[in-house]
DNA sequence: GAGCGGCGTTGATTCAGATCAGAAAGGGCG
DNA sequence: CGCCCTTTCTGATCTGAATCAACGCCGCTC
């Protein structure tokens, strides 16, 4: 159970990246209604883990979390990151369950929004339901560019590609594009691009001695966003909403 | 308007794998009337092509279709392949154009279906909204597999993998399981799993001399599920955890 | 502040799959 | 049927990133 009901959406410094989009005031309280505000999740705990039910659909409101798919055999994938307005949940209404899991990076806050209420707001609301499937539609297609990533660049190159995706991320929170601090380990780092942690702390202190970056521990700043765009080899078109 | 109007949801083969899924037959005609059948695409011509304004999405009535994504440096991916009753077009909700190219592997027909008109439904029908819902969560859900594929798995597994996929797809439009005809090209395959075109031909050969398949050029059998299945998923330990 | 454990870096070596180069097999068409 | 062109197959070589192996660093706890 919520108690921990601070702010509501109106009032949210995210509204305008969340599902609340275009949503005009007067029906914004319908979906504040049925927002549910949670108690921070402590770095390294699950929000929910993959093979649970899935009964809602989670909004970041701070910090960030990794999604992790686990196959049968032990194999771990770091599907994506979320920051602070992103969805997550979105894969597990197919099924029913969470086809995967996820973790906090650091201590994270989310909304909770129950489906059945969430679909009952679309039907009432277009603005809405055409929001929430615009939503849907942009996960699927960062996903694909991820694949293109993943299918076609070289570790160089999808790193690149990876920062410059990062930064035009927190500049749409209107955070600064050039200096951020990475909540994730190396070692998520690599699995999420499928290369190794060995393979990412070479690539940056490359970049580092390219003049490219800057980067203590998980301080990171880039110098030259430039070379970077052109080591990515791709003129960003953003690289994910969970990338 | 279409003219070529041969068949309606109804009578339809795929009503139970397509749009229809769920839909009483007292509301199935509402969609039947937003439905408009095309004439065939000829192999090799495009559906629709990157970069083109979006209004509708596509259903796959006969035939097979391979969706390609072009990079600015003339790099594609093959982001999938697209199966009797499946849907196209997905991707391209949230940004009003397509992000990739859809191209038919082989003479192909399509339903289209106005998004407008779908979405005006989908407001209407609570069963066609969930219904409609629970296809695009299937398709980010899948893309997560595909990004563990390309991100964690060798050439050997990533393709039998892709064979048992297509083996599954199959026997859900109930057509065999363990023999059917690529509609794709080798290069069409090795792109999709982020591998070379000799490296799937040696691969074929391999499985083949294993006795695992039976394929002359394009019609494959699969001989050993089990041993591909063996293939498809093992090995690699688990990841650290945390943060 | 000594010891410890997780993360990150660096170096040496290996190897899976890419690349390069042809040969063979279809397949459409005059 | 024979020609041409595309697709597929096979072999030889190369290479980017993985793997293997230390080591340093930083933040803990005791």
């Amino acid at each position: 159970m919520s108690i921990h009901a601070s702010g509501s959406c109106d009032q949210c410094s995210l509204k305008l990246l969340c599902l609340p989009v275009g949503l005009p005031d007067t029906e914004l309280w319908q979906l504040d209604e049925i927002v549910q505000r949670r108690r921070p999740i402590p770095k390294g705990k699950v929000l929910f883990r993959m093979g649970s039910p899935f009964a809602s659909v989670f909004a970041v409101r701070t910090g960030s979390l990794k999604t992790v798919l686990l196959s049968d055999d032990g194999t771990e994938q770091v599907t994506g990151f979320a920051l602070a307005g992103e969805l997550l949940g979105l894969d597990a209404i197919n099924h029913g369950e969470h086809p995967v899991s996820a973790v906090a990076l650091e201590s994270t806050s989310v909304c909770e929004i129950p489906f059945d209420k969430l679909d009952t707001l679309a039907g009432q609301l277009p603005g809405f339901r055409q929001h929430f499937m615009r939503m849907m539609s942009r996960e699927i297609a960062s996903d694909e560019s991820l694949l293109a990533l993943l299918g076609q660049r070289s570790a160089e190159q999808r790193l690149a590609a990876f920062l410059l995706s990062l930064s035009t991320r927190f500049r749409a929170r209107g955070l600064v594009a050039d200096r951020f601090c990475l909540s994730m380990s190396r070692a998520d780092i690599a699995n999420h691009l499928g290369l190794t942690q060995e393979t990412i702390s070479r690539l940056f202190t490359q970049f580092r001695k390219q003049g490219l970056i800057e980067i203590h521990t998980r301080d990171l700043r880039l110098i030259d966003m430039d070379s970077l765009h052109r080591i990515a080899g791709i003129r960003f078109e953003p690289l994910s909403q969970t990338a």
